[in-house]
DNA sequence: CTTGATAGTGATAATGATTATCATTCCTGA
DNA sequence: TCAGGAATGATAATCATTATCACTATCAAG
């Protein structure tokens, strides 16, 4: 049974209280930050198991996995390959037509990831050249 | 400039003869089984190399980037979780409704990536429980 | 044919995110 | 109170990919 220790509550809250997308590190970092004392191991950890009982989820941008609140509807991502901000969309006639396409393969569909690389309004409006 | 050397060109050649996907360590082995001598930091190399100049493509699937054939229109993939087939799939209607939420949000899209995750017919069919 | 500059190779060390180990500590239910 | 499972934290181990570095191949002069 999952306990939901001091370590875990501190990792939910902080991921439940924000509407950002958070790497291990990123919460290493914050709850540091604010006077916790959690061991790198344990973010894991507990990342993983708040996201094995549906309390946090997930989605792998490159080689990091980022958390986020599951109190939101599915959507998808689009990340700005310049600041790194992480956007997100939902498209339902995207969701259909994807379903559509396994179908159409015999593909028994169970999920899927669809992340779109650009950059955001913020920096494409200002620096255009390096 | 870019030099074509031997084993670039073995590396090349692996991969337009045939239709899959190719990890790193496919292409050693694949060389090593026919003769070849080449170190992995040079396939790596190599790889990215090839890429750079439109030669070859690659998707990262999970933690492993795969390399395939250039001389195809653009798709996106379909993963088999179970025997870890890679299919593909292309569906114009969904290209341009990424590109619509784009715009919507002000996102200059330059890429993206689709991948649908479950099981490809001949698993499905097979085995269902473990 | 010698150079010299530059690109490429291969063995191996380093990186960086994530997982595994393991001794220790925390909880919980009998 | 106590035994056993669950969690923690420090640290070692993984694994794909990159970086180093000494050495070799290529090529364009001189
Ligand atoms: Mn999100
Ligand atoms: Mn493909
Ligand atoms: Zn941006
Ligand atoms: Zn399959």
């Amino acid at each position: 049974m999952l306990r939901l220790t001091t370590q875990r509550q501190a990792i939910l809250d902080l991921i439940n209280q924000s509407n950002r997308h958070w790497d291990a590190d990123d919460v290493a970092r914050a709850l540091l930050d604010t006077g916790h004392s959690i061991g790198i191991a344990t973010i894991y950890r507990g990342l993983a198991a708040l996201e094995a009982q549906g309390l946090i989820e997930s989605v792998q941008l490159g080689d990091k996995r980022h958390y986020e609140r599951a109190d939101k509807a599915h959507h998808d991502h689009m990340v700005c390959t310049r600041c790194g901000n992480i956007d997100e969309f939902a498209h339902p006639t995207i969701e259909a037509l994807q379903r559509a396409a396994a179908a159409e393969k015999h593909f028994r569909l169970t999920g899927h990831q669809l992340v779109m690389f650009g950059l955001c309004a913020r920096c494409d409006t200002q620096g255009g050249a390096t």
